[in-house]
DNA sequence: CAGTGGTCTAGACCACGTG
DNA sequence: ACGTGGTCTAGACCACTGC
């Protein structure tokens, strides 16, 4: 992360153009030369080996340059270059833009498409990600009725019970990467399906990044809430990271769940990652799980 | 799945040997020209629109060479060509094989190891993926100290309850796509770490494929349980699905993890598959989530 | 029909691990 | 020093989509 510029030593075709290159200044000019890739060599050992007492050991001696591309291409996401649902530029004006290949910019992409930053659509084009769309609704959600194969979101209903500004406690400052008593917005909601109350969330966002978001708004909003979040706030959640256990729900959590203190629920703590794993939401669910399951798929 | 060898509209390069092509066998013997391209055209929209009540839409209608690499390759694996940790030929043997480019056959492994069925390693070669590995241990096993970031695997025991024969009802013959009364192995074991009864394990496993399995067989075995079933049984467990729910424990269970019947636990189905998703596991598991949490990642 | 992503090849060279 | 996987390029052509 140092260095966003690495040194790399692979020689050079003679057939780019000669100018500075935008992705690896040091490439443009290399020449077919033994005596110059080995001292290029030593050079990458020189860096590598000046920092011994690195404590984290995954230093890369050098980035290949379609990992480059990616963080130019991760850049311009993040800057907001092109926004969520939009088409981002051909593969070959980005190979044009970068001075590489139409096959290394094609790998960029392959990764940024795998991580689910990128969507290609074979004879359209290549698009920024979005919580919008109806394929990838509830892509986080991973709680599914026992008997289908989906979550009739057709009959599903959202109730906002609290939404308020406050200070953030250690546990969420912690969460959120914040300081304590940093001001937060806090929500609280209750999902149903087909007319059942299934899921109590706590949520807590940053102030600085949600500022003005109130009750009213997110109850007009038709559709996912980080689909809400993209449009109204440009925040982008990009990955999460979850942990299950299983809980006795307290009085007033059974009852907005309409259950008993002694029907166990699953708590799933949701820690939300815009890009560069900047979290930007916290959230305490209660599933209820008597007609519906998590469920999970491993590799 | 019903044709292997599907047919193609890429033009040869000429360059390649008239031999037959043991990939396809069509592609061998093309030449460049418009009206076999058009004709191939219309012989693939024919394979499709002959099919038209299928009801599985996804037909595609030619697989690229590289998936049929893949599938071919898949097909040595789970004939067991190459074992469980074994090496695989290098990328340009297998080029020389299937008589296609080192990329083709690159991109085939590439979505095998996407897959975790491969392992490469640079400079060395590429593996087949093994559950005996300290690197993969607990692939499958999501659960973590909510203090530290792994498991103590050092300080943790195994204790196998029960171990016999028995016929399969409705639900172990829907989970392993037998016959209800086929015989299957049922199993019940008690996992501890750092002394504390942590997962309570009923498995249900297809007699046909693990005849010989004993208690004293499997406690014998140091290691996980995949990796036993790798080298006993030459079954090798490629993907998995869990179901999870809030539960109370019965009066038996609760006993065997030492806790209270009112105390919730994470109750966690799987459904282990080989190649082909050939379910050959099924799992019900019991997880005491008081010091410790599932641990799952969105994407 | 034009433009996009997708496939395939051939060849050159690099980084890495092992002997 | 060798062989393996990894990167990069250039070029040709195909499949798909939308105008």
């Amino acid at each position: 992360m140092s260095a966003q510029i690495k040194p790399r030593t692979y020689d050079e075709t003679s057939k780019h153009k000669a100018g500075q290159n935008e992705i690896d200044s040091k490439r443009s000019l290399k020449t077919k030369s033994a005596i110059e890739n080995i001292s290029d060599f030593s050079n990458n050992v020189a860096l590598v080996s000046s920092q011994p007492s690195q404590t984290t050991l995954n230093i890369p001696s050098f980035s290949p340059l379609y990992q480059q591309i990616k963080e130019l291409l991760l850049k311009s996401l993040q800057q907001g270059e092109w926004q969520p649902g939009e088409v981002i530029p051909s593969e070959i004006e980005l190979a044009e833009r970068f001075q590489v290949s139409q096959g290394t910019v094609r790998k960029a992409i392959d990764e940024l498409a795998n991580e689910n930053l990128l969507m290609r659509r074979q004879g359209v084009g290549t698009f920024v990600a979005t919580h919008s769309e109806e394929r990838v609704q509830y892509r986080f959600l991973k709680l599914m009725p026992d008997s289908k194969d989906t979550l009739t979101k057709g009959s599903s209903e959202r109730q906002i019970i609290s939404c308020k500004q406050t200070l953030a406690n250690e546990e969420v400052a912690h969460a959120l990467g914040v300081n304590k008593k940093d001001e937060v917005l806090y929500l609280r909601r209750v999902l149903s399906f087909s007319g059942v109350a299934t899921i109590l969330e706590d949520i807590w966002l940053p102030g600085h990044s949600f500022k003005g978001l109130t009750s009213d708004r997110l109850s007009a909003y038709q559709g996912p809430m980080y689909a809400f979040f993209e449009t109204a706030f440009g925040v982008k959640m990009v990955r999460a990271e979850e942990k299950i256990k299983a809980i006795l729900p307290d009085s007033v959590q059974a009852q907005l769940l309409a259950v008993s203190t002694s029907t166990p629920v699953l708590s799933v703590e949701r820690i939300a990652l815009t890009y560069n794993n900047n979290p930007m939401e916290f959230r305490k669910g209660l599933y209820l799980t008597l007609d519906c399951h998590y469920r999970n798929e491993l590799n």
